[in-house]
RNA sequence: GGGGAGAUUCCCGAGUGGCCAAAGGGGACAGACUGUAAAUCUGUUGACAUCGUCUUCGAAGGUUCAAAUCCUUCUCUCCCCA
């Protein structure tokens, strides 16, 4: 079941199934990457306290930019001078880069909506800034990402039957130009975003649309964006079958451990979440048995690291009352160490996973996975 | 020895008769965060507790319907002059 994607600079083959969940590798001009996988977030080429040195040691294989931040700062002609995204940031891995469309949702507050495109008062210093799904895509053939995205419209979780209809023909209409302008298909490959929100026949029928375009590879979009967290395993199951068997699928700014484990087993592919450094620098760390907030009282006198077997430096040297004390004291080190656990968690995470892939034993595996992580809070 | 300023709820600090359990910071405690406007944001922070009741503004008295606020004495702190 090895197939190569036409016309692409990226290869997809799976060496493995497990019911639905797949095993494989995804190969970019920049590199190797072990599917399924867990993309770090480095909105503006950074990952937020780590260094490329210790994001290799975590085990990370590709990172993940931003078109929005990057076009305002430091401009993404600069970043092509400087060789790309992946050389720009010492990095000179796998990398992928988000079209801006989730800033239509996240920055909903500063941005007004055309079919023309999206003018956004830039968060840095206002001034009027517009993104359409040409300067997207010429935004992103600057930044070299070995994956980019079509620009599309995230409407918000709760959005109605009749706004989310509208939006997935606008997103449609969106992915066509994408396509349209993208010219560097041989280094870059395009991804198409799916919409539809909570809606099955909006799933459907965006799915239908997407996936027309014959895309190198397909992204579910629109979840975890403020609807009935319930709902997502449903979205994810259903939509991912709609999706090519012959193509990574990405299931875009998903989230939580659990939701990555269900989601693997629907047969995506690629994840994406800022949930690791951002709760990392809010000083709250994973572990197996579900999430602690180690700043809180009951740490103060801990000396166990945050999980005994975990692998990770910051396990394997440091204690849990150690990393409190960094977090009460306001030190940088805090949210680094627990940005390297929170990684390195991730990490560990997909790689469990994708062995219990090899061995056909997935089912077992994620129903373990999810009974330890949601049966008690530490 | 003489003159002046001040003592406020964990800390700093506002408040000069009722709208004060007492502003605003800080600290502490807790929560939120999902394709990163986020090392951010929110809540609680006298005690019981359902409105509400009780105790609190250095100490003790006093004036007043009512005092953190006015008066008296005391204790302590700081500044200036000898």
């Amino acid at each position: 079941m090895v197939r190569k994607i036409m016309q692409s600079s990226i290869k997809f083959d799976v060496s493995h199934r497990s019911g639905k969940a797949r095993r494989g590798i995804l190969e970019t001009p920049h590199g190797k990457i072990n599917s399924p996988f867990f993309m770090t977030v480095g909105t503006i080429a950074a990952v937020k306290g780590l260094t490329p040195q210790m994001l290799r040691e975590c085990g990370c294989e590709i990172v993940l930019a931003n078109t929005y931040h990057l076009s305002l700062r430091p401009g993404e002609e600069l970043v092509n001078r400087f060789g790309g995204l992946s050389k720009f940031m010492g990095w000179n891995g796998p990398t992928l880069t988000d079209s801006g469309g989730y800033q239509v949702y996240s920055l909903v507050d500063i941005n007004k909506i055309t079919d023309d495109g999206v003018s956004f008062s830039s968060h840095i210093d206002g001034s009027k800034i517009f993104i359409s799904p040409e300067r997207s895509v010429h935004i992103q053939q600057n930044l070299g990402a070995d994956m980019f995205m079509a620009f599309d419209e995230c409407p918000a979780g709760d959005s109605s039957h009749e706004v989310v209809a509208e939006s997935i023909e606008r997103t449609f209409r969106w992915a066509v130009r994408s396509k349209e302008a993208w010219t560097n298909r041989e280094k870059q490959a395009l991804f198409g975003i799916v919409q539809g929100g909570v809606y099955e026949d909006l799933r459907k029928k965006s799915a239908e649309q997407i996936v027309s375009l014959d895309f190198p590879g397909n992204a579910i979009g629109g979840v975890s964006v403020g609807e009935e967290p319930a709902k997502i395993d449903r979205v994810v199951e259903y939509t991912a079958a709609l999706l090519p068997d012959d193509k990574p699928r990405y299931l875009m700014g998903v989230g939580r451990p659990q939701d990555i484990i269900r989601a693997i087993g629907h047969g995506v592919d690629m994840f994406d979440c800022v949930m690791p450094t951002r709760h990392a620098r809010h000083a709250e760390v994973f572990t197996r048995k579900g999430k602690i907030k180690i700043r809180n009282l009951k740490y103060r006198d801990d000396h166990a690291p945050i999980e005994e077997d975990c692998d990770c430096y910051v396990c394997k040297n440091l204690t849990r009352g150690y990393l409190r004390h960094l977090f009460i004291a306001k030190e940088m080190l805090g949210p680094i160490y627990a940005a390297m656990h929170n990684i390195r968690f991730y990490m560990k995470m997909l790689e469990d996973a994708r062995e219990a892939i090899e061995e056909d034993r997935y089912e077992e595996f994620s129903s373990k996975f999810l009974a330890d992580i949601e049966g008690s809070s530490v």
